[in-house]
DNA sequence: TATTCGTGAAGGAACGTTCCTGCACAAGAC
DNA sequence: GTCTTGTGCAGGAACGTTCCTTCACGAATA
């Protein structure tokens, strides 16, 4: 095994003048196709072993047409750039597209949120898995228009427009859907002033989250109890849920859909002299495996990264090598019901509520 | 703006075809170069956009004989494929290694820990990034051989022998010296029963902590107090304390070198029946931000993955843009002293020790 | 012996760019 | 009117593969 010399890396035509045969034979015998026989495939492989062949990934990409490359990018906090894989959806996210697309033979390339306009369109991708568009999202369109294939929500798509028509597919959240489900649980755990952290951008999961929790509110006649985050930040959240439970006749329940480190949230409320689930239900949104070992366990809303992920690969794959496949994908959320905010014992010693049966 | 029709898509030649003039002048017109008149230039570029011609990435990458993507693979826990990217310190790497990448132009692929042999090896990289590489790791083995540049640690381009001569750079982490730090620290404030919580894996994180803990018990003739995690997770993490803290003669301090939510483990120890700091220091090694603000705060150890991850980049970029550059850096941890670890102010009120002046 | 057939391997086009070279032509210098 | 100089653009090689086509040759068949 000789010490392959550095300089100008040794090619395909390298391994045929030394092995005495033409480029064809040398990418037979490496690929497994032509007909030759065994010897001198052997050969062949012996002689580029020696030299340190190694093929040239972007020439056969080019050759084979396709870079067997996927572009994953988060959006959410698209105005604060970089913090999101310090998230652990995101995180957990990317680990199911890159899990999800090795599978099917794809690597992943983590895109920028933001920097030089269209710098993305550089990259030698398939297909790109756009997670939680912002509005107008620039990347979809470029993409789009690009002839990359997306896959984001439908929203993302629609406003894309005909651009989209078929190389888009869609995998929706039923955000609002989610939120019902946990404001409805809180009620009737026997919550009557609910209120909820928030982020504020324009991401998709923040908009539809939100609005779901105004709308219950509207439909209640009750005031919304609402703080909203412009950034995400641990401090900052810990000051919103503070002001929150400091508020005149303050919340009886409490929601966060900003990414908040459950046990912290959890003694920070009883710093606040409020225990959960006694004074205060609690449901979080996050991933964070901890919300299932404080004490009360915490009830969780779940966004199914792994699945979502995974569809959407599965979708993109379907749409790039050609096979009919679905339109799209509708999730809906996980939501894990624990003691934070089950019915408090207290309550259930009051006389019963006459308004329910 | 007409719709641009699906089906093969449009290349230089077509708009070159459609302007009436050549695929130089309308590569030159695109790209800045050679000399054309303003007219022309306008030309082939309105006839450019209306044909919705994006250039091919992969042909471009070829002709210019890079590709301007790096990979980057944290391969502590190849045993268990896939958790990484949900552990906080290993999303901030990636974090800022994009961060850091996309600074110099380069995107990132995620490469997978695991797979089939040299899967990793069809991807068209520039060069790699190895966190934290396993014994005799085959990742940083291959890609050297492959003649791309890597940088990993100097024990594993050590191993990888010849083939990193010139193409490999190190970022080294003194984790020993890191470790001594925080034992010394505890030792300071009247520790005398330090048990630490490692993980078990070949990674050089874990291998080098491990064995600078059981050296300074050693130098000091005390018994190690060790629980090995074998691999991640919240319950064996939560287990481990617990045992060691049931042991007789329970330890009064603990460091954990294992990714676990700083909260939720002070707030395990207090229903253990401990209390922190007054029964026992407590300092993990966390990237947790929400470490600053439980009660007490706790004393952490962080592995600085953002200078760390930045680095790794700019000596790579240097390496591949013929730039001389440093052979590597060398990383000490950044070590928070809290309130978690602070000595006890009932042991201010015992009589001064002896041994210390 | 002439014809097919299969095997083994070479030649060269193609993938879509970039960029080096060179040609035609016009304007200015002599 | 010839000789330079410069401008505007075209032709074609090259990047390193893959793969389609062709070809030579020996064995089997008619």
């Amino acid at each position: 095994m000789s010490t392959p010399d550095r300089g100008p890396r040794v090619r395909l035509v390298d391994v045929a003048r030394a092995a005495g045969v033409s480029k064809t034979t040398v990418s037979d015998a490496l690929n497994g196709a032509g007909r030759l026989p065994a010897a001198t495939r052997e050969h062949v492989q012996k002689v580029a072993r020696s030299l340190g062949y190694r093929p040239n990934a972007t020439a056969r990409l080019l050759r084979a047409g396709h870079t067997r490359l996927l572009g994953v990018a988060a959006r959410e906090y698209v105005e604060t750039p970089w913090v999101y894989p310090e998230l652990a959806y995101f995180a957990q996210i990317v680990t199911a597209t890159t899990r999800a697309a090795l599978a099917h033979g794809y690597g992943v390339v983590l895109l920028p949120t933001y920097g030089p306009d269209d710098c993305w369109l550089d990259m030698p991708l398939d297909g790109v898995f756009v997670i939680d568009p912002v509005q107008a999202d620039p990347m979809v369109r470029d993409f789009l228009a690009a002839g990359v294939p997306v896959v984001a929500d439908r929203r993302a798509l629609a406003e894309a427009a005909d651009q989209a028509r078929d190389i888009g597919r869609w995998v929706d959240f039923d955000y609002a859907a989610a939120v019902r489900q946990v404001l409805g649980h809180l009620e009737e755990a026997g919550a009557e002033r609910v209120a909820v952290v928030a982020g504020a951008t324009t991401a998709c999961f923040h908009q539809q989250t939100t609005r779901a929790y105004l709308q219950w509110c509207a439909e209640r006649r009750r005031e919304p109890r609402i703080a909203y985050l412009p950034a995400p930040g641990v401090q900052p959240a810990l000051d919103a849920v503070t002001e929150l439970l400091a508020a005149p006749a303050p919340p009886d329940a409490l929601l966060t859909l900003v990414e908040l480190s459950p046990p912290l949230l959890l003694d920070t409320i009883r710093r606040l002299g409020r225990s959960v689930p006694d004074d205060l239900l609690l449901v979080c949104a996050t991933e964070d495996p901890a919300a299932r070992y404080t004490d009360p366990p915490i009830s969780t809303l779940g966004f199914l990264p792994g699945q979502t992920a995974q569809a959407a690969v599965d979708l993109l794959v379907d749409c790039l090598e050609g096979r009919a496949g679905d339109a799209g994908r509708l999730f809906s959320a996980d939501f894990q019901a624990r003691a934070s905010s089950a019915p408090p014992a207290r309550r259930a010693a009051r006389p019963p509520r006459l308004t329910r049966g």
